[in-house]
DNA sequence: ATATCAGTTTACTTGTTAGTAGGCAATTGC
DNA sequence: GCAATTGCCTACTAACAAGTAAACTGATAT
């Protein structure tokens, strides 16, 4: 009895209106990331929002406490929806290297279906407050972290040559992610051209020979006057 | 003597004049670089540049006519350095295989050096003018363009097996931008170790063999689903 | 000494937008 | 029907930051 009332009293309805403001929620959101996507964050106002969704302003604010919360959601979705697919194939009972393909095809299926969701993510992420940047931050450093715990486990399996996992995820990860900055539904490539392209570049980075030429000496002198100087 | 005077007549002054200006930009920029690529252009205010300089924000103006004139020459550096790079390594009398090495090597070079021009050139480009902002663009395809040309003629000479150039070209200038994202002078990698990996990963989609395993029926099934509710 | 001028500052205007207070309507429960 | 509550809107405030006008300063030329 004492807990939390929700005025019209019978629960069904409780249940109903609780869906309905998620909807509007949703809906805030959608439109909200469509203009950040298009315009970028602060170039939109929240009554730029309100318009589309032919409310006012007081309407979103009563759905989000501020702008930043706002992004702050979006931004939560963007990375949080690809961590889910990553750990769901990861958690599946197949060999590494069927694991890592299923994760590049569902994870670029979110990425096409949340492409803005994700590039807003990736280019607004430093107008959250410091705190919320670094959870969002955290989400990714997990994202890579168990893609390499994958490649690492088909290392040991014998079933991939990876040198260096750990920077492998990364390169794979931004592979992946940096489709979502130049698919467009619009261009000239079916979303299944993209995924088998990656499908491709994935695997044969997967299977690196070891005899691969190095670095040239010139370049290597370079780099490492600098490095000296800094750390001296 | 109609030709336009700068004040102290004669023309090594003039000259000296021209440098000074030409380095108090480049201090200006440099600066309002590193608080755009620290906390996002938006939320900079060209007070908190001038501070940083030791100037007013008037002095700021005396050199950059409005705030989206110096994120353009930001962006314009960050892209065309590396526009230049690959351009000077691409024209080289050498086999599309060791150009490749080698703008993958020059390229990152540039991209430890103004790694903070080309992250803000990524993420603070939809602030500027729409017509700017399709220049930079423009250059931006350029670079993709001229990378794919080294694919496709190393193709045609055996040296590489690439299935499709042009979006080899894209993934590949993904995973070089990608280094910018994450690359950090304080973290646990040195620059070689950078430039060897991403030289590995490079020279493992150039050779990709032709047998590799395609995309899983069930994502081909809903991936044209999709595109049939769209096209329909 | 004095006029001039580039370069810089102080002090201001102006527009914009996040966020709010309070009222009005529609819905719900009795 | 009537009371209460939720949900949204009209109309506002407050603050911030881009951009500017005009005054100041110190060097140089005459």
């Amino acid at each position: 009895m004492t807990a939390q009332r929700t005025s019209p009293g019978n629960a069904a309805s409780a249940g109903l209106r609780a869906e309905v403001s998620g909807f509007k929620r949703l809906r805030i959101r959608e439109e909200a990331c469509a203009l950040f996507f298009m315009h970028g964050y602060e170039s939109t106002t929240l009554d730029a929002v309100a318009q589309e969704l032919g409310v006012t302003k007081p309407f979103i604010y009563s759905y989000y406490a501020t702008k930043s919360d706002l992004l702050y959601d979006i931004c939560r979705l963007g990375i949080s929806m690809s961590l889910e697919v990553l750990q769901h194939a990861a958690a599946l009972d197949r060999s590494p290297s069927d694991r890592l393909k299923i994760v590049v095809e569902s994870v670029l299926t979110i990425i096409f279906e949340y492409r803005k969701f994700i590039v807003v993510y990736e280019r607004e992420e430093k107008n959250l407050e410091p705190e919320r940047m670094r959870e969002i931050r955290e989400l990714r450093k997990l994202f890579d972290h168990q893609l390499a715990d994958i490649l690492a486990e088909g290392n040991s399996l014998g079933d991939f040559e990876i040198i260096d996992p750990i920077l492998t995820a990364t390169t794979i990860g931004g592979m992946i992610t940096w489709v979502a900055q130049w698919y467009s539904p619009d261009g000239k490539r079916t979303q299944l051209e993209v995924i088998n392209h990656i499908l491709l570049m994935v695997e044969a980075v997967v299977h690196i020979c070891q005899d691969q030429r190095s670095i040239s000496p010139e370049v290597t002198k370079l780099i490492l006057l600098k490095n000296q100087k800094k750390g001296g």
